[in-house]
DNA sequence: GTCTATAAACTGATAGAC
DNA sequence: GTCTATCAGTTTATAGAC
């Protein structure tokens, strides 16, 4: 963290730039031109320090896979029920600092859109560590007894696409912004949809 | 339906080769040299027809509205148990008809990935129409006392941000493509993942 | 309706002065 | 390190012949 707020490098503001510009409109509909502009310096120095768009571009994708290295290491720590420890994750990853969720929103967008133009990244890295952190509060709550036993990668995939869903309608209608769904989302797939009756009518499709 | 397969004409097959770009790669990365190319025609014909890139990329999306209506009126006039319809229509709109799917894919991207140039377009309307039709599924259940009550609008979120996901899964890593996760996820989320401890424990996968 | 040829603007990237 | 000026290639879009 050998930033100050008050006047970046000419490299950290290309890095801020590039993000929110990345983020903003993906890959392909982003300039150069732009980024540098941006950023208040000139073309030449953003090949100075970064060697292409590409450059700049994987640059910080690098530095973002740091942030949720960062970010699930402290959500893993902490201790609780496992609902909780979901919705503690989808706050801590989307709703975390204002700076960094440019970042996130730009790997969401990789993720989930069209490649665009952007150049071969391994974005199965960034998933596969949330699935992995996923699994892991899962598993300890089955340990407790907590849920029920199931295939642990299919809760893993519940609980992102839930939360990926959820951050996405926030960013696609920021007006009608709703930091609680996500919990309730949760809530409800973790108490299940399903009507139960009185003594044991299991229904099987 | 005024199409043959043998000879398509010069405007539909633009149609289809827009689809298939767009949806491959987003509408930045997209040359409308490309589609040309693609659809076997010279730059003027495009213009001709639709006049811009924009205008292609606009009757696409009418296109594909009136193509989604039809689809979800199928969906909802099958009867039976809740879980069986979601299914349902997760297979009817994701996994229907191969030429079709491009188009999916294509408001799929749009949604959930940066507008990355492309013209302002009303996307909410695709979105709504979706919610709709899980909520008078839900409903129906619900008058059956086949589910629990709640925020229909909430199951409706539940249940989009889960096939969302799967679709994305199932284009974003074909080759483990796996047709029945999103069955699994939605039989997870609807019998909930809590454990139930007391009598009334029914669980089934 | 469909073509060739081209306009005008923009793109990523670089040379060379300071 | 940072600048001005510019390159070569691509972009959307059109003029004008047939």
């Amino acid at each position: 963290m050998t930033k100050k707020h008050e006047e970046a490098s000419p490299r950290e503001r290309l890095l801020r730039a590039g993000i929110a510009l990345f983020a903003k409109r993906g890959y392909a509909d982003t300039s150069v031109r732009e980024i540098v502009d941006h950023a208040g310096v000139t073309k030449p120095v953003l090949y100075y320090y970064f060697e292409s768009k590409e450059g700049i571009f994987r640059a910080i994708l690098d530095w973002a896979a740091e942030q949720q290295e960062v970010v699930l290491s402290a959500v893993l720590e902490r201790p609780g029920p496992v609902l909780d420890r979901f919705i503690h994750l989808y706050r801590h990853i989307y709703n975390g600092v204002r700076q960094d969720q440019a970042v996130f929103k730009m790997i969401h967008n990789l993720m989930f859109g069209p490649p665009q133009g952007a150049p071969p990244y391994d974005l199965e890295q960034y998933l596969q560590r949330l699935v992995d952190a996923i699994k892991a509060i899962y598993l300890e709550g089955l340990a407790r007894g907590e849920v029920k036993e199931t295939d642990p990668e299919e809760v893993a995939f519940l609980v992102l696409g839930l939360i990926a869903f959820c951050f996405h309608l926030d960013h696609a209608n920021p007006e009608s912004l709703d930091s609680e769904r996500a919990e309730r989302l949760l809530h409800l797939a973790f108490w299940g949809l399903v009507q139960k009756t009185t003594s044991n009518q299991a229904e099987a499709t």
